[in-house]
DNA sequence: AAAATTTTGATGCACGTGCCTCAAAATCGT
DNA sequence: ACGATTTTGAGGCACGTGCATCAAAATTTT
């Protein structure tokens, strides 16, 4: 009973290249081809190395293959330029990792651009080349000019990465979350939390041009209006991430709107209108939700200024880019249950 | 404008050991001594290789380091052997994870031990040396037997980690969540979502021995008492496991208390209490909040039987400790901030 | 100043894989 | 049976670091 207790098998030597070689009976170039896709390999012999990595249950020594193709990878992050709270840990988390994975080799840089010059950033894509560089990751609105951009990219042998910003094309390989179901997140929270018999909801984003904010505001609308029937959703109001215009267009929405009973603020930066609303002083309690864990949120979370928060780890964010660049430029195929980006309800007790 | 676009440097060789000899004017024997912290080394010469360090960015190349000191890790993931659902998740991502880091020469173990018997677990404690093992991740109620087992593994040079299941004395390299702030959000939730005026909320645990039931029921009180006073929460009730007990205590719970208006299901087998609870027919709607993702609490949280589910994801649990026994044994320290272990809220929209 | 000690240099092998060349062997087509 | 082609073998260098040895140089002690 004791025995079977004990650990199995105490340092076995992982096998190398050179026990496959033995075990299928052929030379350690033979194994090297098979290993590594080469052709003029008859198939029978493709069978015998296989059968021996089955056997023997060989792993390919990532230390030892990297070093021997002395490869490095350099990944750029295409990013806006204008600073808000979020972008901010964004780049913190690019740093970070940046130190982590410089001992694998692994360069990540940022490019800023302005977001809303659809022709430089696919000027600077059109300038990139492999070579140069292995990988891009992308947060910027999907326009025809970044669509054709990307394709030229990947044409070229660069690989690039829908980053945040969600862009249809490319669908499943967006790093980010899925926005729809990130409003649906929101509006089932402010539905359950409200108390009120009925109300409006004041929805706020900075603007509805991007394609984020309309699914966000597709996915409240939706569970508001099948589960939530007593609440109704104001139109949205846009910011432009001015202060003023945010103070204009909310002091006018909450004037004309005495039944406020709650506020979702789609954008990524809520700081703005969040502090809008609070010299606002509406009649009642409201309840907010909104969205990325800023300085700012973090800190309304805890003194119950904001009730919820949906965000995305940008730490995860930035590492699962990391990786998935990685792999594609290695034409690996990523853990994908690592790689989801998980849809955070974060409220005062979590944090 | 277009040219400060481009990328700044095309493809800089990484500085080695050779590059830092150089720069600093001593031979590569001295560095790899300043390196690697041997000693016999002048305090100036010391200097004068960091700052050659400093000046180039050198980074030691992982690859090449474990290469060299082929190296291989292998730890040992000392679990119960009672199979529920979330122990099932638990072991699938090890052995997930053991594909994934076998590459970096980690070795990942499971070793099945009864959690109830706390002297058959010292004594599997008690055979493990280095050499056969490098670290231990230990999921097992505290008791004295087995802190005096980690103390003499720890004398020994062999690290451990609580994994999951809490322990005092080990507070902060706990793998695994904050069981009291786990608590307190699920009251959280609990209290928002209940709109009755008043009722009880029925609290049941698998048994309140382990330190982590004890802990959240704790956080939940005190979430209650403090801020939604106009509930009351019933005493703990204890399955052991059993479904026969769990349906006794029960129904016995609901005929006596009429007015439930929300279920907490503190373990993190929460399948057996919510049947036996869907067949009890309360009278009212009632909110239920239960722990841990299972392929059942999924399945119940879709079919709105569950309202929401505090989780840990067991993918990251593993992974995490994974990372963190490596970072013990090799004396370095663990990037924090991906190591924290989130309190996940889960509800229907972003399973 | 000589001896003892500390500090440094020079050099080489090892780790496991990728990649290269050249020749030998096997297989094919006629 | 011959040449042409495909497939395999043998061998070696490279990657960057860890670790070892032994001698040379610098520094301290006597």
């Amino acid at each position: 009973m004791q025995k079977s207790l004990r650990p199995s098998t105490p340092n076995m030597a992982r096998p190398t290249t050179k026990d496959l070689a033995r075990v299928a009976g052929v030379s350690r170039a033979t194994v090297d081809r098979v290993l590594n896709g080469r052709e003029g390999v008859k198939s029978e012999t493709v069978e015998k190395v296989t059968a021996a990595i089955r056997e023997l249950g060989f792993v390919r020594n990532l230390s030892a293959a990297n070093l021997a193709k002395s490869k490095s990878y350099r990944f750029i992050f295409v990013l806006p330029r204008s600073g808000d709270q979020f972008l901010d840990e964004i780049l913190r988390h690019i740093h970070e990792a940046g130190e982590v994975f410089a001992s694998d080799m692994i360069w990540a840089e940022v490019q800023p651009i302005d977001e809303n010059d659809p022709h430089q950033i696919a000027a600077f894509l059109a300038t990139l080349s492999p070579g140069d560089v292995d990988g891009v990751a992308i947060m910027a609105p999907e326009t025809p000019q970044l669509r054709d951009a990307m394709t030229r990219l990947a044409e070229r042998g660069v690989c690039a990465l829908p980053f945040i910003s969600n862009q249809a094309l490319s669908g499943d390989n967006l790093v980010g979350i899925d926005n729809r179901a990130a409003g649906k997140t929101a509006a089932t929270l402010m539905g359950r939390f409200i108390h009120a018999p009925r109300g409006q909801i004041l929805v706020i984003a900075e603007s509805m041009q991007s394609r984020d904010s309309l699914e966000r505001r597709l996915g409240f609308d939706q569970v508001i209006n099948d589960s939530f029937s007593h609440l109704t959703t104001l139109p949205s109001l846009e910011t432009y991430g001015s202060a003023d215009r945010a103070e204009r267009v909310i002091t006018a929405a909450t004037q004309r709107n005495p039944d406020i009973v709650g506020v979702y603020v789609m954008s990524s930066e809520a700081r703005i209108p969040l502090e809008v609303l609070e010299k606002a002083d509406l009649p009642q309690q409201i309840v907010s939700i909104a969205h990325e864990r800023t300085p700012f949120t973090e800190n309304a979370l805890r003194n119950g200024n904001i009730d919820a928060l949906i965000t995305q780890d940008p730490g995860h964010l930035v590492r699962s880019a990391i990786r998935r660049l990685r792999a594609l430029s290695d034409n690996l195929t990523t853990s994908t249950s690592q790689e989801k980006i998980r849809i955070e309800v974060l409220i005062a007790t979590n944090i």
